[in-house]
DNA sequence: CGCCCGGCTTGACGCAGATCAATCCGATTG
DNA sequence: CAATCGGATTGATCTGCGTCAAGCCGGGCG
């Protein structure tokens, strides 16, 4: 049984700190910000029950950091691929191509979230990952994953677990395409978000589509001018307040008793 | 890039060692079938560049077999899930389930792919797996898998790359159900059956559909009647022969030129 | 053997969502 | 400030596929 919301990059694996109240997303950080132990988005791509000395460890994991300008690719499809990424603070979409030219988002990843793992299997990338606003990466080179995940077994498990839970998310992204119809898809869609930005300490019920309509289209496998309908169909059965980009849920359980039926 | 015929379980991880020429799916295996060295199928479950004493412990991997009579399920979901598992023959559908009880094919599995990871993540199987033919399993414990990783950098490296080639699978399949029109949902499907038969020393062009037309349209997420047309509808223009469960593919390039516009 | 039943095919019809098009809105730029 | 432009909304129409329904076909069983 999937949960009805598991729409793509779902909640985290780990719960995050709730202390850590982020209030912006471009927050400069403390010096000892490079040490992912301090990570105010540890909740994701930290694995629990490290001993001292594997957090030690877990800190020299990260190889790098990367901005990336809103609009700018992180990687493109066919670029060689020996990392992960693991978004700090911004918003990027992921999108495949198809032989013909058509393409499809198969992702949004915000704050806390993990990207890149589709490039493991071949060593190439198979998508684009392109920021929607101004982004913040770590980047986790294979190799290191792989060496500590051979010293630290909760490392490794901790990895298997990122990997199942993406196929999880696919497996329900192919279910509401392939059996749900476009009011359904965009409520399961509302819903996942709201989740999330509650995840990394946001208003569940408030909060900015960073995306355009044509781009939650491409996602839902619907075309933008269905979107656009959507969601004032819902705003005139006030379940939503929406504005350009500002969405506001009023009703939670409305958005729920939409889906099913 | 995506191949436009990796529908689900796509071609072998590592190539099939094509002297081996299966003729029935029902052979008796030998007295020392139980090692993984040995096998007829271990083309994809075996990881390439192991030493003699690497290849040994790898024997040990398989925890035991099992057989799972037609219509008879492997595993449910909710269950408790420890192991992957490895189809030596036979033909499983597994179907993930929403919570108002539609339910959608996730995928077919045939004899040299593995199925079982989406339940990696949670410790819990997440969709139901049913044997379409008597069918016959390895059964892989994940602390096998994890305590050989260890010990094995390329045992380890293997399974990272199984799981990131199920993400990229299941990522096609969402492009397929977002973004294709019937007919060409229908070619892909036939194509990529094609491929895995050939992967396993079957033909390409000749073969049995193990699944029903709703099984199929579950999968492509369409009605079994639009199935059923778009058979017809390849038949009238030469270039399949189908007769119930037998397909004959009379033109690869005609299937082809069906994907794409 | 004939009956039954599940799966498949084929036709007629209706509808959800695509397509096409006009307008609007807000942000950016000169 | 007006001009421009990408994105969003809304309406009118079209169409691919779903839905409903009637028959067919083949295999299992009494």
């Amino acid at each position: 049984m999937l949960a009805p919301v598991a729409i793509n990059s779902g909640s985290a694996a780990f719960k995050v700190d709730s202390a850590s109240t982020p209030s912006s997303q471009f927050v400069v950080q403390p010096s000892n910000a490079n040490a992912c132990s301090a990570c105010r988005v540890r909740g994701l791509c930290h694995p629990g029950g490290l001993s001292e000395s594997d957090t030690r460890q877990f800190d020299a994991l990260v190889f790098s950091r990367r901005r990336v300008k809103q609009g700018h690719a992180l990687y493109r499809a066919g670029d060689p691929c020996g990392s992960v990424y693991l978004v700090r603070s911004g918003f990027v979409k992921a999108v495949v191509m198809h032989a013909d030219g058509r393409e499809q988002v198969s992702g949004f990843y915000m704050a806390g979230e993990m990207l890149g793992l589709d490039g493991l299997a071949s060593g190439l990338h198979v998508s684009d990952a392109t920021a929607l606003i101004d982004t913040d990466v770590c980047v986790v080179p294979f190799e290191r994953l792989e060496t500590l995940g051979r010293e630290t077994q909760a490392m490794q498990r901790h990895l298997n677990r990122m990997l199942s839970q993406e196929v999880v998310r696919k497996q329900s992204m192919m279910l509401l395409l392939g059996s749900m119809r476009a009011d359904e898809r965009v409520a399961t869609f509302l819903l996942n978000l709201s989740q999330r930005f509650t995840a990394q300490g946001f208003s569940p019920s408030d909060f900015l589509l960073r995306m355009t309509r044509e781009e939650i289209g491409s996602l839902l496998g619907m075309k933008l001018e269905t979107v656009s309908r959507v969601f004032s169909k819902f705003q005139k059965a006030q379940i939503v307040k929406i504005e350009g980009k500002h969405v506001r849920i009023v009703s939670i359980e409305g958005l729920g008793a939409m889906i099913g039926h």
